[in-house]
RNA sequence: CGGGGUGUAGCGCAGUUUGGUAGCGCACGUGGUUUGGGACCAUGGGGCCGGGAGUUCGAAUCUCUUCACCCCGACCA
């Protein structure tokens, strides 16, 4: 490639909507171009990168048995009502219809798909396990699209659907994948990805991992416990919160006007947060019904276990946000008369504590005081609180951490979900019918990349690992004789004939920019034709981490910077 | 969907308060001087100032409306 044809412009300075690293680098290196809200065009660049990200994800979906498919963007409504998800996945599903009124949709995800695909086919139990999977282009609606590739509309994906006939099996090639993604993620430059046990959402299912890149760019909060090893998405982690060991007081009402926060109630009463019982009040989705949460005062409530709990979606409510009868917002507490037309759920950070402050369901008044175990009727605990920075891990005694990561890709027990509702079934040993066990697993491609970025780069741009680089060699020819240009050219012609991946910069532009946009390019290994140089035979050799830098005669860089490629291609294949 | 902010050349921005014929830097064309970390001189091209409606002799500027984007929330495999 010569770069005086490559199209992208790589720019000076960075665009005002890039925020994040990888979106700031992608755009200023010419990589991606922004189309509308959440869609982007790649350039050659990206394009370059993209394929070598999925080449190496083909070759470990191929070694553990799978198989490559490609099924439609578009697919018709039917199939989903078979699952149920026509209904009941929300706006990001975009719903639409072709010319005659039939109802058709964009599939983000292709469970449905891949159940049509084989069900009719695979009718003994001979012939399982499987497994396909598809490089494909998803679409989901987001609402909010974010941070150049990390969060995106449109994107392609690599998609993968496993049929198990026993849990044991599944769980077995459940391992396989969870190596095998291991293994992608080593191997495109990341390694430092971690499997992170998460929530399984829309998908159904039990047992999810999430595969994150723990930065701080991501949008995904991680529990992690150093003391066991342990990554949890904070949607599912638990903690045992540190009781206070207050003593027991006498119960008695106190006038407190203005104190409808957290924060005013904890200066009024000069106490810890951790000393309240504050109520969190939810209304739950297609229902009258509403959700008093109780809590301690230092926890927020974690929506997903919530969720859970209730078997239904469920939105936060606040004073003045829909007439709630008999609530008096700021002044609910646990204790006195009874809430009427709510659910109450009890957190385990409020079992066993003593003298605390809780609402007294009534304007303005508190209680002072409250024991829990001697002021609450018997009562049930759940676990709905949002672990907190530092509380102890619910597995070992631990101490817990919380931080960012990029959710990469993800792979889900699904169980019987699809297979039945979609009546795929199998005859067993016994002639007798039974159900398909499905696992699937997801990698974000372009997402994928964008977190390389985040993962390697300086200030001047991406240092691509050489397994993913859009090309191997970069040759920086600077000015200087006609002599020298076809020297660089000679070499160009030679690396490319010998499969070194090339680009030459042949623009005559100052060596400023050639290395601006070399930097920016991410080549690994980079050969710089200068006049000085060359008067002496010689010309630079330098890899875009800087670690190599060395002064070669221009006789010898042929060979020496295929040797390094040679070596950089082995020590790829594992 | 709520709260806040921004829309002026491919990119980054000034001009808007106080209405008077569109500016700067980078990028791009041409000529010349430079040449190892985003050079310099000269000269040139490129804008219905996000769209629509209004006020006015006159609107980038004031009013109304709409759209897009950014940030914070909500939502999210």
């Amino acid at each position: 490639m010569l770069l005086s044809n490559l199209l992208g412009e790589r720019l000076r300075e960075k665009p005002a909507e890039a925020k994040i690293i990888s979106q700031i680098f992608l755009l200023r290196g010419g990589y991606i171009k922004r189309v509308s809200n959440g869609s982007y065009s790649l350039l050659l660049p990206s394009v370059l990168i993209t394929q070598k990200i999925q080449r190496i994800i083909r070759e470990e979906m191929n070694k553990i048995g799978g198989q490559e498919v490609l099924m439609p963007v578009v697919l018709p409504r039917e199939l989903w009502d078979e699952s149920g998800r026509y209904e009941s996945v929300g706006a990001e599903l975009l719903r639409f219809k072709d010319r005659s009124g039939r109802d058709m949709l964009l599939a983000m995800t292709h469970e449905e798909g891949a159940v049509h695909l084989v069900r009719d086919d695979v009718a003994s139990y001979g012939r399982f396990p499987f497994m396909l999977y598809q490089f494909q282009t998803k679409f989901r609606d987001e609402p909010r699209c974010k941070g150049g590739l990390i969060r995106v509309r449109e994107f392609t994906m690599k998609d993968a659907y496993s049929f198990h006939t026993s849990q044991a099996d599944l769980e077995e090639y459940y391992q396989k994948c969870y190596a095998a993604y291991n293994n992608v993620f080593r191997r495109i430059g990341i390694p430092e990805t971690v499997a992170v046990a998460s929530d399984t959402g829309m998908m159904g299912g039990k047992v999810a991992h999430e595969f994150m890149l723990l930065c701080d760019a991501g949008e995904d909060t991680v529990c992690v416990c150093e003391k066991c090893g342990s990554y949890e998405n904070i949607e599912v982690a638990s903690s045992f919160p540190i009781g206070n060991n207050s003593e027991e007081t006498e119960i008695s009402e106190e006038y407190t006007p203005s104190t409808e926060t957290i924060d005013e109630l904890a200066a009024h009463f000069k106490i810890k947060k951790s000393q309240i019982i504050k109520s969190a009040v939810f209304s739950v989705e297609s229902s009258d019904t509403i959700v008093v949460v109780f809590i301690r005062g230092d926890y927020e409530v974690n929506e997903t276990k919530l969720k859970k709990i209730v078997k239904a979606n469920v939105f936060p409510l606040e004073s003045g946000n829909g007439a709630v009868a008999d609530l008096t917002f700021g002044y609910i507490g646990p204790v006195g008369p009874e809430l009427k037309n709510a659910v109450i759920i009890y957190d385990k950070s409020i079992a066993g504590e003593k003298n605390m402050i809780a609402g007294a369901n009534k304007k303005d008044f508190h209680l002072r005081g409250v024991s829990v175990p001697r002021d609450l009727k018997p009562v049930e605990f759940f676990d709905v609180a949002r672990v907190n920075e530092g509380d102890i891990c619910g597995k070992c005694g631990g101490k817990y951490t919380l931080k960012k990561g990029i959710e990469v890709g993800n792979i889900f027990q699904l169980g019987v979900k699809y297979t039945a509702a979609m009546g795929m079934s199998y005859l067993d040993e016994n002639g007798e019918s039974k159900i398909p066990i499905m696992g699937c697993y997801g990698i974000g491609v372009g997402r994928a990349m964008a977190s390389v970025v985040e993962a390697r780069h300086d200030d001047n741009g991406p240092i691509w690992p050489f397994s993913i680089a859009p090309w191997q060699a970069h040759i920086n020819l600077l000015s200087g004789g006609e002599d020298m240009r076809k020297a660089a050219f000679d070499l160009y012609k030679e690396l490319s004939d010998a499969g070194v991946e090339v680009i030459l910069d042949d623009r005559r532009v100052g060596a400023g920019v050639q290395f601006a946009d070399a930097d920016l390019l991410g080549v690994p290994f980079r050969v710089i034709f200068g006049a000085k140089n060359f008067a002496n035979g010689n010309a630079e050799l330098l890899s875009r981490d800087k670690k190599i830098k060395e002064t070669v005669s221009v006789g010898d860089i042929k060979r020496i910077v295929t040797e390094y490629v040679k070596t950089a291609v082995a020590a790829d294949r594992p």
